[in-house]
DNA sequence: GTCTATACGCAGATAGAC
DNA sequence: GTCTATCTGCGTATAGAC
C-alpha cells in the first residue's frame, strides 16, 4: 500500500467503464432486458473478466444505483449551497432528476422485481445512501410543510415517494417522442404538472372530493 | 353465423379464464416476471393447450390488454351517463383506473419493452381500443381546456399521457406498504396530488378571468 | 486478471399420441 | 384440443489455460 499501484488505478479505471457501461445500459433497456453480454461487449473485455469484479448481474446493477445516488448526494450539497426554501430546493431536486432521466443516466429498475430487490436491500453501500438521500429529502419536506408551501393534508412520506416516482417517469420520454418541446420545455412543464397539478386552482375554494 | 354451440361456448370459457389469469399474473409480477408455466399452473391445464389458443406470451398479454381496456371504455361510459364536467369525468377515469391497480386488476406492462411493445402494436384489436380511449380521453381533456378547468399551459396530450402513467403510478403501491391508509385514502390523496399538486397554492396570486 | 470454451438451468415453444 | 415429453435458444455463471 506504499505505493498507489499504477496497476490498480487501471484496474479501477475498468471497473468504472464497466458501471458506466451499466449505467447507459439500465437506462436505455432497464435491468431485465440488460444483459451480461451486452456489458462486456459495450466494454470490450470478456465475461469471465467482468464476473471477477462483480459477483453477478444484480451486483451490477447495484454499482450502478451506488454511482446515482452517489451523484444525486453531490447535487444535494449543490443546492443547499444555494441556500434556496426548502420547496424550491425540492423542485430543484426534481429538476435534476429529470434531467438525468432524459440524459440516459436514470437507471431504470423494476420496482416490484423481487430478485434484483433483494439485492439491493442487502447491500449495505446501496441502503446507506438511500437512508442519507431519504432523510435530506425528508429534511426539506418537512420545513416546507412547516412552511405551509406544501399542501398539509399531503403526509410526507407520501411527498417522498412522489419525488422518486417521478424521477422514473414515462411522461418524459412520451413528451419527448412526440418531438414538439425541447428537453428543458419537458422538465417544466413535468415540473409544474408535479407541483401544482393538472388543473387550474379555482380562486377561493378548495377542491372538494 | 349459426347459434354458438355448447362446446365453443366451452372453448370461450376456458380462454376467459385464462385471460383472467394472466391479467392477474400481469398485475401481480409484470410482464417479465411472468412465465408461461406459472400462467397453465393457474389455470389447470397443459402448456402446449394453452399454445392453442394464443400464438405466444406476448398474445398474451395483449388479450389481457384488450380486455383491461373494454373494461375501461365500459367505464368511461357509465361516466359519460353521470353528466358530470369535463374535469369531474377525468377525476373519475382516473379514481378508476387507481381502484383498478389497487384491486389487482391492472396490468403492469414494462414501458419500452421492445418484443411485447411491437406485439401490441401490430395488434389491432389492443389498437383501435387504445384509439378509441385516446379519442374520448382527448374530447374531455379539450372540452376542460377551453372551459379553463385544466391550466392553459398544458398540452393536451401531456395531460392524457399523465393520465395514462397514473394508471400504474408505484406510489400507489409503496403508499400501502406503508400500511398507513385505506385503499380509498390513498386514492383520494394521489388524486389530489395528480390534479393539484403537490404544493400548497398561494393565496392571491392566482387572479382567475 | 484475462482469455476461450463450456456447463447449467430456465423459459418459450413444439411433436406426436390419444 | 388435451395431454406428456421434448426441443431449442439464451443468459448467467464457471473451468482451466495462459
Amino acid at each position: 500500500m506504499a505505493k498507489p499501484s499504477f496497476r490498480e488505478q487501471v484496474l479501477q479505471a475498468r471497473e468504472d467503464a464497466i458501471v458506466a457501461s451499466v449505467n447507459r445500459l439500465l437506462a436505455e433497456k432497464g435491468f431485465d432486458l440488460m444483459t451480461v453480454d451486452e456489458v462486456v461487449a459495450d466494454v470490450g473485455i470478456a465475461k469471465a473478466s467482468l464476473y471477477k469484479h462483480f459477483d453477478s448481474k444484480e451486483a451490477l446493477a447495484a454499482a450502478a444505483m451506488v454511482r446515482v445516488l452517489d451523484r444525486a448526494l453531490a447535487e444535494l450539497a449543490q443546492i443547499r449551497a444555494q441556500d434556496l426554501s426548502p420547496l424550491d430546493s425540492l423542485k430543484a431536486v426534481a429538476r435534476w432528476t429529470m434531467r438525468q432521466q432524459l440524459a440516459g443516466e436514470m437507471p431504470s429498475l423494476p420496482a416490484q422485481n423481487s430478485s434484483l430487490r433483494q439485492a439491493l436491500i442487502s447491500d449495505k453501500a446501496y441502503m446507506d445512501r438511500l437512508m442519507q438521500l431519504s432523510d435530506e429529502l425528508g429534511a426539506w419536506i418537512t420545513a416546507a410543510l412547516a412552511q405551509g408551501s406544501l399542501r398539509s393534508a399531503l403526509p410526507p412520506e407520501l411527498v417522498l415517494y412522489t419525488l422518486f416516482a417521478r424521477a422514473c417517469d414515462p411522461v418524459l420520454g412520451m413528451l419527448r417522442l412526440s418531438g414538439q418541446y425541447s428537453d428543458e420545455q419537458i422538465i417544466e412543464l413535468l415540473l409544474q404538472t408535479c407541483f401544482d397539478g393538472l388543473a387550474q386552482p379555482v380562486a377561493n375554494a378548495k377542491p372538494r372530493r
